[in-house]
RNA sequence: GUGGGAUUAGCGUAGUUGGUUAACGCGCCAGUUUGUGGCACUGGAGACCACCGGUUCGAAUCCGGUAUUCCACCCCA
């Protein structure tokens, strides 16, 4: 296959037998959403580089070596965006939306680009589902974001996903652990594996996450953050616990959740899944109180989670979940005879603004290949135009299910007629 | 970036002591006389056997490399 041909490692296409998945679930996202009322950001595919380094930290994996960065010819480095929250961040003070009243509550339904090597549940473009909460420091946010994402899981009938929530603590507290970690683990510096060493420098609660049977085994004995956290974040954990008790949600308090973006503070949580493969996480996110402040702006405590379509729709796909399929065409009008496909032509257009969907032959086939064609696309019901129905101004529609035809008027009053039979056929003549 | 599996028509597959027209199912297109789909039958289109190179009289088949894909590590949604 050549190039052209070809698609961008790392990405997919949905086709149009496919699409009508990926509407399924976002239209339950745009909802859900909306009843918590969160209104949609529309963010640029691309941004400044620094901003990316700024937001999500320049010590980070997804900086340091998965990001799509290149240079404009006006000669300025622009990055497309490895993850939703730092666009919305900028948007967010770019145009000072903290001036419309708080909290800020937005959502986004938008791709995401990182230079990974792809596998089960990892591409390089990919597509997220984020919630973007602005100027609330109240545990009961915290709580309400995790409920949001909660309720849409529920509406998507995705089974056997576990909430796992840990708190990091915040600037004031997180250096004590971070001490007591580095600490802990110098003592086994001569075991950790490579990638932990230079861990224990930089961001030693990463060390924590780490698979390699060693570094975990050394890391179960370590320091817990929940003994360090400051009198604030060990209340605000309580109270977002609470709440989510409240909301009868099931969790798991799992102190090696430790999020790879540098802006996380406090409040840190996934939902998993183990239907998918190793890359399980469906959903993760939690607060970032200084992110908004790191990028320019004053001190505005901030949440928010991100969840990934295509790992959602593996979910729902490996337990059988059933989408419900997409409206099939109302009517299809097969013509014989230049004359006739005129007249096709015009009624389709006559049940189309009546708020129905209608075919007819497009290509030139004979009237047995364009029934077999108002077959295939499941077409609800047909109409053959001929001589004679267009000599006695009257026509057969057939219902396609059942064989059953009903004699129609080829006047003003079609489309009516056409949607009464419809109707009737569908709900069994009961008007909604 | 590291490691393992895979790669034959649109899709799913068959094809080993290397031998000439690469097979099957589904799908697609058309027909089965006269104006009606699903079933059945008939016919047709569609593959330089991922790519490049090597071994050989001869390679889909053996060897090497590249690409893509799947899976795992890393990291994350």
């Amino acid at each position: 296959m050549g190039i052209i041909t070809k698609k961008i490692k790392g990405t997919e296409d949905v086709l149009p037998k496919q699409s009508y998945r990926w509407q399924f679930i976002e239209n339950i996202m745009r909802e859900e959403a909306a009843k918590f009322g969160f209104k949609e950001i529309r963010t640029p595919v691309f941004e400044h580089t620094e901003l990316f380094a700024r937001g999500v930290g320049s010590t980070t994996d997804v900086v340091q070596k998965e990001m799509y960065t290149f240079d404009t010819k006006g000669g300025e480095s622009v990055t497309l965006r490895p993850e939703g929250t730092a666009g919305a961040a900028r948007a967010v003070l770019e145009h000072a939306l903290t001036n419309e009243g708080l909290p800020i509550k937005a959502y986004y339904l938008t791709s995401c680009y990182r230079y990974e090597k792809p596998q089960a549940g990892r591409l390089r473009e990919f597509h997220q589902f984020g919630i973007e909460e602005y100027g609330t420091s109240s545990p009961i946010a915290d709580a309400e974001v995790i409920t949001l994402a909660d309720s849409i899981f529920k509406r998507l009938q995705i089974k056997n996903l576990h909430l796992e929530i840990n708190s990091i603590g915040c600037p004031e507290c997180r250096p004590n652990y971070h001490k007591a970690l580095r600490d802990y683990f110098s003592e086994y510096k001569d075991e950790l594996c490579g990638t932990c060493i230079t861990r224990l420098d930089k961001n030693p609660m990463r060390i924590l996450d780490c698979k390699s049977p060693i570094c975990s085994k050394i890391a179960e004995n370590a320091p817990k953050i929940t003994d360090f956290l400051c009198e604030e974040c060990e209340s605000s954990f309580e109270k977002v616990q609470s709440y989510l008790k409240i909301a009868g949600i099931d969790y798991k308090v799992n102190p090696a959740i430790v999020r790879g973006l540098d802006y996380y503070t406090k409040t840190v949580f996934e939902f998993v899944s183990d239907a998918i493969g190793s890359q399980g996480t469906v959903c993760g996110g939690g607060r970032y109180d200084g992110l908004i402040e790191e990028l320019g702006g004053q001190h505005l405590p901030s949440l928010g989670y991100a969840m990934g379509l295509e790992r959602l729709l593996m979910v729902m796909e490996n337990q059988g979940v059933e989408i419900p399929s997409p409206e099939t065409c109302a009517l299809y009008v097969a013509g014989l005879g230049e004359k006739a496909q005129e007249k096709a032509f015009e009624l389709i257009a006559q049940v189309r603004s009546c708020g129905l969907s209608a075919e007819t032959d497009v290509v030139g086939r004979g009237l047995r290949a364009q029934m077999k064609y108002a077959d295939k696309i499941g077409a609800q019901f047909s109409l053959v135009l001929g001589d004679n129905e267009l000599a006695e101004n009257r026509a057969n529609v057939k219902n396609m299910t059942t064989g059953e035809q009903t004699e129609i008027a080829l006047d003003d009053t079609f489309a009516q007629n056409f949607s009464a039979v419809h109707m009737t056929a569908r709900f069994g003549g009961k008007q909604l």
